[in-house]
DNA sequence: AAGCTCTGCTTTTTT
DNA sequence: AGCAGAGCTT
């Protein structure tokens, strides 16, 4: 594929540092990708250009589509997320940085440790913040840079009695994971910007290592990941690569200001655009700029097609989730039929939740998709169950996973499990702990049984899950319902494992690269199609996309709309999701949220919002107004929205209604 | 100390 | 519907 003038001229720089601005669609990837091969082919040797994301996907993505342009010199190129990178050098620097022997501990590993340390720090029937909320605060005053006490005077609204507790609990936190050897997410980031400022020593080497760095999707760095850019730019040169109007990651510290002030930071740094759009037809970016002209702020965007006039966008309206779902999912068939590949469409979706319904129905008519984001499949209890025995085999000092492992047993809870794990948790030779496990648990002959087959085990990692699935499954089997399906899960497992060199990088790597099921069990294949949330989508694309549940309550979400940063955040979201689409662009909604929202018969709808409103049309809604001559339908959506109202309002549409209630029976959720 | 039952609250997004 | 917490029973 040629280059426009602007690519061109980013591909070509020649100064010491750029941010390169570039919308929605203008090739963003293509243009990192081919700076790439320039510099190559200008004679930079490719062990020195390191590539930053923020995503594991367009790691894979860029790496990939790098490789068919460079081949081989691809794979000399250092590329990964910033997450991956930090520990990489981490690991290969252990000493400098003075962290050995570390395990990485994911959301749920967190959750646990955070867990134990609060409940020591609530008084009984207290109204105290959740563990969630816990490392949610933490994790953002950590990724602001910000120290604790200042983030919490400044932006909770907890007491100052509450406050000093919270920053002790922060302290315990703290100090267990540095006790255990656990590196939570932030930490990655944390103690490697932290040494690199640290010592210049180690900020000399580290940035001697690279003479290019290239980031992409800029919008999303929070402070830390400043810090790091900041700390290894020049000699090294920076070619940065963001969108304003793409800024989604607000929640975990991004700010997207940051792209504003890159050339305050960064000396001798200049601004490169990318305006023209080869994605979409024009009808999807009218769409688009019209999202973006309601905002207060001033994007300054206005994509234009590069490709002209395709087709507008359609709104398709339904009187409930599985009518929707059911239509979606017959409508991809359809077009396969008629030709079209299954990875020609992509159903995007705001939360894993509102995946539910559509995950279902395809399943159903058996359509092959890949869903990407949410939960993953090492996430799901019962791989963590069996991942604690072999971490804690390896790992007689991980406490969390000790603790997992022993409290599946009859008779054991957290303080019989404690109690055992007290007795070699500090001991530092692993012959005498393991003596020590033997002759605690001595009284437990068939969990020590367990423990010696898993020590026995070749040390493969499909193997060693195979053998621990074995030895474990009997107690299993009692703990969950549908024990089957979990079953195929593991034989996925084994499978996706038999890549890796040692179990404990298998589990390293997805503790990083979070996969799902479906993902993980159609790996080789190559047609699906992809149901993604709208975070995930960002720098994806496809022919036909389909923006299901675009209904009050979603887009903005309900929980985000306190104050205009996350209305406009939210906002952004949907400018996302909507420049996804190549050609086709279909917009499905459930009919009866559009004007039902906070009174409805659903079970959460109550709980659902913050904010209550009198009436449905004051609850925000980024796709009330849309003019009728934006989209492809013969009415205006204000006037389907009053016909909505009517059909509520009169016993047919009632009837109707319970009728759906019916099918929704007949889907067995 | 574990395990059961009742009650109240809750489901965003990712490394 | 599903989970966390509290209080009760084993």
């Amino acid at each position: 594929m040629a280059l426009n003038k602007q690519q061109q001229a980013a591909v070509n720089f020649n100064g010491e540092h750029l941010l390169l601005l570039a919308g929605a669609g203008t090739g963003k990837t293509h243009t990192i990708i081919e700076r790439i091969a320039h510099l190559i082919k200008s004679g930079v040797d490719p062990q020195r250009i390191l590539m930053l994301t923020f995503t594991r996907r367009a790691a894979k993505e860029m790496s990939d589509r790098l490789y068919s342009l460079v081949g081989d010199n691809a794979k000399l190129i250092t590329s990964g997320t910033f997450h991956y990178f930090c520990l990489l050098l981490m690991r290969r620097y252990a000493t400098m940085f003075e962290l050995q022997n570390v395990t990485i501990i994911d959301r749920d590993d967190q959750l646990q440790l955070m867990k134990m340390i609060r409940a020591d720090k609530r008084k009984k029937n207290e109204k105290f913040p959740k563990a969630s909320e816990l490392l949610s605060l933490f994790s953002y005053s950590r990724s602001k840079n910000i120290p604790p006490e200042e983030y919490l005077t400044k932006y909770s609204s907890h007491s100052d009695e509450i406050q000093k507790r919270l920053l002790q609990i922060f302290d315990e936190y703290n100090q267990k994971k540095q006790q255990n050897r656990y590196l939570d997410y932030d930490d990655i980031l944390f103690y490697f910007a932290k040494a690199l400022h640290h010592s210049a020593v180690l900020r000399n080497k580290i940035s001697s290592l690279y003479d290019y760095i290239l980031v992409d999707e800029m919008q999303d760095t929070n402070p830390l990941q400043w810090m790091i850019l900041e700390a290894l730019h020049d000699p090294a040169k920076l070619f940065c690569v963001g969108d304003d109007a793409q800024s989604i990651y607000a929640f975990r510290g991004a700010d997207f200001h940051n792209v504003h002030s890159f050339t305050k930071r960064i000396a001798n740094s200049e601004i490169l655009k990318l305006t023209e759009n080869y994605r979409s037809t024009q009808e999807i970016l009218d769409l688009a700029n019209w999202i973006l002209d309601q905002s207060p702020l001033n994007y300054d965007k206005h994509l234009s097609a590069f490709r002209g006039i395709g087709v507008k966008p359609e709104f398709k309206d339904f009187p409930n989730d599985y009518e929707e779902a059911g239509w979606v999912v017959r409508d991809i068939i359809n077009k396969h039929s008629n030709g079209n590949k299954w990875s020609d469409q992509m159903i995007l979706v705001r939360s894993a939740y509102t995946a539910r319904a559509i995950e279902g129905k395809l399943i159903e008519r058996s359509v092959p998709y890949k869903f990407i984001g949410g939960t993953g499949l090492l996430q799901s209890s019962h791989v963590k169950d069996i991942f604690a025995l072999i971490k804690a085999v390896a790992n007689h000092q991980d406490v969390l996973s000790w603790s997992r492992f022993l409290c599946l047993w009859p008779k054991i809870g957290e303080k019989t499990a404690f109690n055992h794990i007290q007795k070699f948790i500090n001991i530092h030779d692993p012959i005498k702990a393991n003596e020590i496990i033997c002759s605690t648990l001595k009284n437990r002959p068939e969990i020590l049984a367990v423990i010696k087959r898993i020590q026995n085990s070749q040390n493969i990692p499909s193997l060693i899950i195979t053998e621990t699935v074995n030895a474990m499954s009997e107690l299993l089997e009692q703990k969950y319902d549908r024990w089957e399906t979990r079953l195929k899960d593991f034989k996925i497992l084994v499978t996706l494992s038999e890549k890796y060199k040692s179990i404990h990088n298998f589990i390293e790597t997805y503790t990083l690269e979070t996969v799902s099921n479906s993902e993980a069990e159609h790996e080789d294949e190559n047609d699906f199609v992809t149901l993604i949330t709208v975070h995930s989508a960002k720098g994806t694309e496809a022919k036909v996309c389909y923006l299901i549940k675009a209904e009050p309550g979603i887009y903005p979400h309900s929980r985000s709309t306190e104050n205009t940063d996350e209305m406009e955040e939210e906002r952004r979201i949907l400018y996302v999701a909507v420049t996804r689409a190549k050609d086709l662009l279909y917009i499905t909604r459930n009919k009866a949220k559009l004007f039902n929202n906070n009174f409805g018969n659903s079970f959460f709808a109550r709980h659902n919002n913050n904010n209550f409103y009198n009436t449905p049309q004051e609850q925000p809604y980024f796709l009330r107004d849309i003019p009728a001559s934006l989209i492809k339908s013969e009415s205006s959506v204000a006037e389907k929205i009053e016909n909505l109202e009517d059909n509520y309002n009169n016993s047919n549409y009632q009837n109707f209604r319970k009728k759906s209630i019916i099918i929704d029976d007949d889907w067995g959720f």
